[in-house]
DNA sequence: AATGAATGAGCCTTCATTCAT
DNA sequence: GATGAATGAAGGCTCATTCAT
């Protein structure tokens, strides 16, 4: 039962945490909005996590899974090989246009932090590298590997074209270029 | 000189801030920074600009204009009209491994406001608009105009790609891309 | 025309600073405010008046003059010598109903400032005595000069009450003693 | 004894403002200088209280709980139930002439503020109802009930007429009419 | 005489973190 | 192990006034 507090507190720290975060930056959210949303202590939340890079770093974690399993079961929707490469993109259209979308939770941090920050910046570069591997998973079998970067990098011009105009247009030009390259 | 003194002390305000924000971000940096790293004196800051979004702004315009310059620079290096498109990722493979990157400064400011800040985020999109229409009348010459959010979407992938990863590759991939479209 | 721009700027400076000293406060309400609201450039507010306390002095006397004036004027309204008194009593039933009445202008500052602002405090009591004076010229006709300072402490329960309560009811109260002591 | 540590940490800060407030009135006493005279640490000030608001707040309450005991007390040291009424007048005759005195706290603070901040008006209102209602306690059982809104307004009468012109006149004068009208 | 620019001190409030219990 | 209280530094911004021109 103490067991299952803890987890219950560390769970809703980080789901308070990813919800202020995501919607209004890392650096903008404060420890006491934290505790005030999710009605931990303050003193509580700094015994289950040593500091705010902690929860950010959390924060990463699982966004991470959840992307890495969307983007998989994405995938997972079609069947032909080339379809599945697009499948990604399709899932971006409907990703940036959902009402509580505010941009790719890992580029949105990668701005706030510094180059120092070495953990958070290995975390996210982490995160990119799976989307890297699943392209390569799925270009690989098809004898197209060695697209996987130029692929990778259409998959981040859609997310941060997107980010900028706040538009679905850079996700389905992404999109129309892989189609090209797939040919 | 009173013009004089006030155009320094503008022009000491926004260097010393484009400093900071650039490698530390916005919202990391705080007022008492920039004045104790510019020298002036935090009321002549604020009868200068009246808060700190306004120099923000100033920034992004100051930035902007640089960017604007060096972008058209790079195109009218190279005659050949496809080249000239190409001489844009060349003049991004330079920009970003030189020493005092930190990525696009327009990318980089878009993560740290919400989306109620206008101003803001419509000085941002009217700089990317700008490498838009550039590519535009670069393209458009050789009866290429349709794939100018392609392109673009390339320029971004580059500058994202590039920023998690702190390595050229997203925007060598970028070229490579760009120059099958333009085959 | 010199000397004509010169009061046009002292009293747009006067006028703009009574209402928002009145509304406001004398200490919650700033130069820049002032400045902001009447037009007047600063500098030039500071070769009006020497200092924000000058232009409080201003105030006082404006609206004393006001003050003297319309109580006067409410005393001649009536003709029974008794009546006279009581019409400075009617007289503050209409004013303290009025739409934008904040309480008495020279209460309100007496409260705003130490017993060291000498000036200041010598300006509210000198306003306060006029009043004091006006009800012994309506007294001591009637025989009742010694009544004055009860009167006048009528008077001044009546607007500090009123001002407590947002209520009509001190003022109405006030008049009925005034009544009681004059039969 | 934390819990001591905690009510001496308010205890401290509410006397210390109180003094402040009391002396300079609200606007002009910073939370500086109350932090400065307290010896509190601003940040624990501002766990103790939200804001400079609720500060005063605990100022009023604080004082109106001594007002009222005091009124009290000087009502039971004389028997005869109109000499309690006028007992009232007595004490303020005692209390405005106290080295320390500086006005009525709540008529003070009452010219501090607008009619937007209405807890604190709320809250000077409730403190001046307790007089009334003392008054009125006083009263009813001399038949005397409907004076209660009279005296009353002497009252006030003579806390503002007081704080005009620093003399006793007022509260003088105030009695004196208290008298006739119990007569 | 008039002004735009500049000033130093101060405003109220919040930051992320640690401590004693 | 959990917590309420405390901390020093910093947050962005405004104050009334004066100066050089």
């Amino acid at each position: 039962m103490a067991r299952e507090r803890k987890n219950s507190v560390r769970q809703s720290i980080v789901e308070t945490a990813s919800r202020l975060f995501y919607k209004q930056g890392y650096t903008s959210t404060g420890i006491n909005q934290i505790i005030a949303e999710s009605g931990v202590v303050k003193s509580t939340l700094y015994t289950t996590f040593r500091s705010k890079e902690e929860i950010l770093m959390a924060y990463l974690e699982s966004e991470g899974a959840v992307s890495d399993k969307e983007l998989k079961e994405a995938t997972e929707k079609v069947n032909d090989p080339k379809e599945k490469v697009l499948a990604v993109f399709d899932y971006l259209v409907e990703l940036v246009q959902q009402k509580e979308y505010y941009g790719c939770h890992f580029l949105n941090v990668v701005s706030e932090v510094t180059k120092e920050d070495e953990a958070i910046r290995t975390q996210i570069k982490k995160q990119k590298n799976n989307v890297r591997q699943l392209f390569r998973q799925l270009l690989q079998p098809i004898g197209k590997g060695d697209l996987t970067d130029e692929i990778y990098t259409l998959f981040e011009g859609a997310l941060a074209g997107n980010k900028v105009h706040d538009d679905v247009f850079p996700v389905i030009n992404a999109k129309k270029i892989a189609e090209k390259l797939l040919k």
